[in-house]
DNA sequence: CGCCCTCTTGAATTAAGTCAAATAATGTGG
DNA sequence: CCACATTATTTGACTTAATTCAAGAGGGCG
């Protein structure tokens, strides 16, 4: 019956539909796959803003494609004080650190209304087994995180407090205009106390900084608002720092 | 002839008679898997001390297990200067941050004499298609890598120096335990400044830290030679901060 | 509409950095 | 194997970038 074909074809590939697909899964595969890819991976209700994906210590047994929204993620010390590792953005991949200890490394928490994928990571695995394509592009996506969070260390170990807050400033124009979004203009769905803590400074510091932004015309900050008047001079504090 | 069979047992299996295999290959692989990774790993002439294993920029093609010595990576910022990432202990892999770009992201360098086991990754990731507990272990390393360089993010990032130094050190104590060393009595192959450079210190503090430490009692530091006398302190240094 | 939380701004403080110099270790060529 | 050159480490004095404390302004949410 033509209604079956029509019916097939409309729950499958939900993947291909999806306009961040290629930002999380391969560009590579073949139509066949992303539908077997399709199978395992499981919707979920959004995500109210405050609520947990989930959180350091529970029992991992999914990653997850972040489709729309956005998430923080971060450790807790000891004492109780939340450490920032990194903003999520759509198509970002979150857990991957759960894999080797069999519970989550981290917390993530949605910063605004979010949506996921759950994707079941042994079945992923199972999957990755029969479809070459889709190991190499897990194991790039998480080479990728390994490479970030390098630059991360790198950033918070000697810059100045400046060149700290330029440099996620153009990392975050990069990243949304990687997904097609303005690289000059753009919200902010973190708090500047989540920026201060991500960077390894006060949030008083954050907060004289985008002032001072402001009077050099490097960019404009209203409340989340953010538009970037001068990437090149951005740029140049990062480098001369 | 029973001579082939004796070469065959003596030139296959490197990899168990290596002393630091468990640590760097899976435990759960089956004889004849470990024999099928054997074949395509390559021993490489010892690396002398202040030796490139790699360098930022250059083709990726491989991986490397360390068998012995210790290496330094780092990053080198548009200004020149250098960002130590981490200091790799035998049993560590080397180049994941590669795996994504076809370019090793990071440069990696001896800070000792030391053997590394390459990896061509091609072929490791064609054998992690016939071999499930190779994929599943490689994931497993390539987790374990986001969740300690989200650590070390999380060190730097608010920490005072008193506890990014015992960190370190306690960090390094365990590590060497886990590899069947003393936890309380090692030397340290990185210089003073290295350290201070992976901390995002000056070399000026370590040294005064150390100084610090040692008239409180909490371990001895003659020049490279490390002895923790009092790790609970250590750890206190660390957690109250 | 008002409370609460986030953000901003100012002033004082401090942890860590920089500069400078002495000392100790390491390596090199003769 | 020694003397010298070079590099790493330590220590002290001073400076500074960023923090902390304090207080006010601005938005957003119930």
């Amino acid at each position: 019956m033509a209604s079956t074909v029509i019916d097939l074809a409309s729950v499958r590939s939900i993947c291909q539909q999806c306009g961040i697909y290629n930002l999380c899964m391969p560009i590579g595969l073949e139509r066949g796959d992303i539908d077997q890819l399709d199978e395992i991976i499981k919707r979920r209700r959004p995500i109210a803003k405050g609520e947990h994906l989930y959180r350091a210590g529970e029992d991992f047994s999914s990653i997850y494609a972040l489709r729309s929204g956005s998430v923080k993620t971060y450790l807790n010390h000891v004492s109780g004080v939340e450490h920032v590792i990194g903003f999520k953005l759509p198509g970002d991949l979150l857990g991957l650190s759960g894999i080797s200890g069999s519970h989550y490394t981290n917390s993530a928490i949605a910063l605004e209304t979010s949506s996921v994928c759950e994707i079941p990571f042994t079945q992923l695995e199972d999957l990755c087994q029969e479809i070459h394509g889709l190991q190499h592009h897990i194991m790039e996506i998480m080479s990728r995180e390994i490479q970030e969070d390098h630059e991360k260390i790198a950033v918070c170990h000697k810059l100045p407090a400046e060149a700290r807050l330029a440099s996620i400033l153009l990392t975050l124009s990069d990243r949304f205009h990687h997904r097609g979004y303005s690289a000059t203009e753009f919200n902010l769905s973190m708090s500047r106390s989540d920026i201060a803590n991500m960077l390894g400074l006060a949030v008083e510091t954050i907060s004289r900084l985008f002032t001072h932004f402001e009077e050099e015309g490097l960019l404009t900050a209203d409340r989340k608002h953010i538009k970037l008047l001068d990437i090149k001079r951005l740029s140049e504090i990062v480098q001369t720092a």
